[in-house]
DNA sequence: GTCAAACTTTTGACTCACCGAAACATCCGC
DNA sequence: GCGGATGTTTCGGTGAGTCAAAAGTTTGAC
């Protein structure tokens, strides 16, 4: 099976899907699959029978689906396109971080290996894309550093933001605007388990309180000496 | 009927097919676009009555196609993305002439509008690809200046290689290898009918001779003064 | 003028990716 | 250990895009 577009993102859904369940071996459910991918259900089972049939996935039928040595290195190599991409369109091309991932979502399938590796050359080999999303190497082997959230980092202490979980344009703006971007400082004064929130200093010394909901999407590292 | 990439390329195809035939209004046959999309004559015929009924040709049984009014801005809008894009990866991100056509094919149907004038603006808005290919405007308008091809321009003279008829890599390699890229300056020393051959002089005052069917793919302008 | 060659259209069938609804498993509360 | 609620699979069906081969149309040679 040559991979379409269609199996690259349930490959792709698959892999950030158990990436979400945190023991990376566990089975994901059809069900989350079907939504993540906005497909019915009965969609999804075909689909990925079928990808079991190509050696992409093992697949225990009412239990779950989980991707095999060969699904996992196709769908990190997808998703190593996908970060350099909005890498690229933001450092090289100059557009908003907020504004490249639907893009990037349709250029990930098309980009030929030599696209790829140009763009990482002229990126210079990074990392992470704009978002602090950990960019997987040219084997399909993500270094993922484990960073804590907001609601699990100490308090405090100086943090460096490092990682924001969530793509929402309307989020990243405002991300953007209260100074909360990836290298941006902060720290965490207060947390409020009954109010549901976490009050904030941001670089500029100004204070904020956001929701539990958010701080959980906030991965940060806290600074050294 | 939302343009899908295979609508896309019927209607370059129509496009660039009908620039092939002289006069702008002819017929293109329907074994002319089965073979330039690779396609059986059947599968031609069943989309080209599908596009019909959308309003984006014009269709004559067993006479041909041509595009409606409609159908011509769409396709001259795939073809200014195409160019735009073969543009951008040779000037910005430094691939070689002769391997960006493959790309451009695909990336075509996927960059968004955001992206295609992102890249117009970082090009400074050029009004040809690399290989001398006019770039319609963002109103599906082009303007194509009329030039001789080397079996007809005037001999003896100074020309500027200004446009290759040929996206094959090999021919476009050995054209920068004897210098005929488009930009460079050249002499037509002779033309022999008979040998079927045209005998060329270039910059470095090097002398070639090529084929009247390689010849008839360069394009050239006279120089002033 | 006829007829065969060349081209075009029609027909029937196939694949991929999808949906909705009916049938089926699983698991939890009691 | 019964009965749902919840989740999953199966089943029949759709639309896009394609092919191969049969049927039809044009055209030019003679």
């Amino acid at each position: 099976m040559l991979p379409s577009s269609t199996v690259e993102n349930y490959l792709k859904a698959i892999y950030t899907g158990v990436a979400g369940l945190v023991p990376p071996q566990r089975l994901l459910p059809m069900g989350q699959l079907a939504a993540a991918l906005t497909v019915a259900p009965g969609t999804a089972t075909t689909m990925v029978k079928a990808l079991h049939e190509s050696g992409l996935v093992e697949y225990e039928p009412y239990a779950g689906v989980r991707l095999s040595a060969a699904g996992d290195k196709l769908a990190a190599l997808v998703l190593r396109r996908h970060r350099l991409i909005e890498a690229f369109l933001v450092q090289v091309m100059g557009l908003r971080w907020d504004e490249v991932h639907d893009d990037a979502e349709l250029l990930e399938h098309v980009v030929s290996d030599r696209l790829v590796q140009r763009m990482d050359e002229m990126l210079g080999h990074p990392t992470v894309d704009p978002h602090g999303d950990p960019i997987p190497d040219a084997e399909g082997v993500l270094h993922a550093p484990a960073l804590p959230d907001l609601l699990q980092c100490p308090v405090g202490v100086p943090l460096t933001v490092t990682r924001v979980l969530d793509q929402d344009g309307g989020f990243l703006r405002f991300l953007e605007q209260q100074q909360l971007k990836p290298g941006e400082t902060i720290t965490v004064e207060q947390r409020d388990t009954a109010a549901d929130c976490v009050a904030l200093r941001t670089a500029g010394d100004r204070q904020l309180t956001i929701g539990a909901r958010a701080a959980s999407k906030l991965l940060v590292r806290p600074q050294e000496p």
